[in-house]
DNA sequence: TATGAATGAGACTTCATTCAT
DNA sequence: AATGAATGAAGTCTCATTCAT
């Protein structure tokens, strides 16, 4: 173990800096959204001067897109890699359901302010913006070739449509569980998603082979 | 003292400004959401002055609250009255879906602001968060009522967890679109999730009488 | 008894609207002083719109200045009427004390807000301050001509100091219950004050004429 | 009046800049009163931009108590210094109340603004209110302690009824000189003052001996 | 590796007042 | 004898950002 790491603490640490910045940012932006998210409330909440934020980040902008990338990274892991221990290809789905409707209980925020991004539709759009539909697009492209692998005999159309289905599902059930904050049946929805999706699947790939 | 009296015939039309600035607002608002909107903006997208807003309206959260308001009733119009033509009840669920599908790409300012209010989270919620939330969950008792009519013998559960379901879709499908901008393919998504929740229905349904 | 008078109510009674305006401000100005007063906040507290208020009254400046005069003669009936029947010239002074200090306990807004508009120094004096400096003078003519009828052998600049130090222990009194808020000791302050300037008259008469 | 002494000075100096505001709120307040005193006259006096005032203080209550804070240990020098070369004790009430006067006429914001606050009765009272209660009850503990010094056979009743008309005393000639604008009678005043108030005293003191 | 101080722009809201009805 | 509606000016305060240290 090097001494430095257990020196005196309070001397000047970039990395612990920006992580209480991006700490305080990705509360208040998950709660208030874009606009809503002051740098002075951040600086309130992290105990360091306003100034200091931008030492760490160039401008609003460029830490809000810090806060979604952190956050998909948070909640990224939180769904991988109880998953990659999954089982049969069969099982898969309905496992991952569960994963990612628990991941979605545990760490929100990374969801919910891109989603109150996604929504707004400003002249100049934010890069924050940008960023999640970025990640979300990679997300999809996962979903997608989960389908694809799992029924090749669908055409592009068919995977498309399956593919837009199974992510406007999460969503939706997000967005339910954050207005009615019941964490409850979120798990079996997404597990009746799961099933229908699937089953959706099954009968396309059926008929596309008639 | 001499004054300009450059005679702007400013005729006292009470309901026609409030029209102006609820116009105004549902626009900006529907764009930019709740800290977004700001009075200047409507002032000078309707042109009267931000006093005269103040006359209308007792402040921000008042106005915000009263275009979720007037902009759900656009909405029921758009998607009820249509409807009023539906035909008998097994075709209900398909035509209600393409209703509701067209409805949404028509005036989707009342989900997008709704959505975006329902998101957030701060301290103090506003006025039109809560009136986003109690309109909706009259459209979910409608659904609710529909489910019960359709498949009367399932249990309060599964009706809830249909409903839920159903109403989750909506939302997601949503979401998607005004993220991607396609229109495309919202019919048909809104279409397979009828289908969808109506398959499941009966599998319920048949599972409970057994 | 004529018949107007118990007519149905509500009907336009410019003396009624006129009386429920000037409650209202006084109670108003009574708290905040000038610029505290808003039209807006007297429209709220006495039911008519501000529009009536300028119908009224020309502007905040002549409201407040009808405050101050009515307030006065409130004052000043409740401090003289029971005075008339005082006895003795040499009971007087006590007995006129007596009065004083409760008529400020009663109805303390004239004096209030006639020392804050008197303490205010505003590049534009409005004329409410003159209002109550005037009324002040009349007082003080009332002091001075007491003290000349009860001690004839004083000089004028006798009188003068007198005068002065008798009104200003009055407005000090006042002063020092309205920000403790006891009123207890206010009668036997007030009492002390009127024999500890007799007792000042006395000496002052008796040194002159040596 | 001497404002312009650098121009364009950009240097960020703290202290200098907090004097600056205050000096200018000082006399603001000191003329207009509480709701007098904006905060856009006070930046314009001072030369700093209004959002610069909000870095040094809270809001403008924080402002107002800061005022009141400073003005008062003014006064407080401009009284307290030349008393302590004071002679005899017999002597100090008259030597104490010409200093006093002196002070009242040489810097009269502090309790000018003082009794304005003090005579308001908002339903928020405002901090500096709070301040200047406070700070006076400090002048009024010293009274009492005189007193008792002085005339140590005094009960505790005839020591509060001295004290409150002592101080009362005080703030009623520091209002007329106020309203009239002539200092010239007021050192006389304040000795008369003090001669009266020290011969209630001693009769005081003899009658509870008997 | 920070941060105290500053700042112009703009936020929401209230102001006193007017005017057509 | 009123009043609904309007309005420019001004109110307090926060905004994102910069810069010298």
């Amino acid at each position: 173990m090097s001494r430095a790491q257990t020196a005196r603490r309070k001397r000047a640490n970039g990395v612990e800096s920006w992580q209480r910045i991006l700490d305080a940012a990705v509360e208040i932006a998950g709660e208030r959204g874009y606009e809503g998210t002051s740098i002075a409330a951040v600086s309130a909440k992290c105990g360091l001067p306003a100034s200091s934020i931008y030492w760490h980040f160039k401008n609003k902008d460029d830490l809000i897109a810090a806060v979604i990338e952190r956050s998909f990274e948070t909640w990224r892991a939180a769904v991988v890699l109880p998953g990659e221990t999954a089982g049969t290809p069969l099982e898969t789905p309905r496992a991952l359901a569960t994963n990612v409707a628990k991941s979605l209980v545990d760490a929100p925020d990374f969801l919910r302010l891109g989603l109150m991004l996604a929504l707004e539709r400003r002249p100049e759009e934010p890069r924050g913006r940008a960023v999640f539909l970025q990640v979300r697009d990679i997300v999809r492209d996962q979903v997608t070739e989960t389908i694809r692998v799992l029924f090749p005999e669908l055409d592009e159309d068919a995977v498309r449509i399956l593919t837009s289905y199974a992510v406007a599902g999460i969503d939706g059930l997000f967005v339910q569980q954050e207005m009615t904050g019941e964490a409850v049946d979120l798990v079996t929805l997404f597990e009746l998603h799961a099933q229908l999706v699937y089953e959706a699947a099954i009968r396309m790939a059926t008929r596309s082979q008639v």
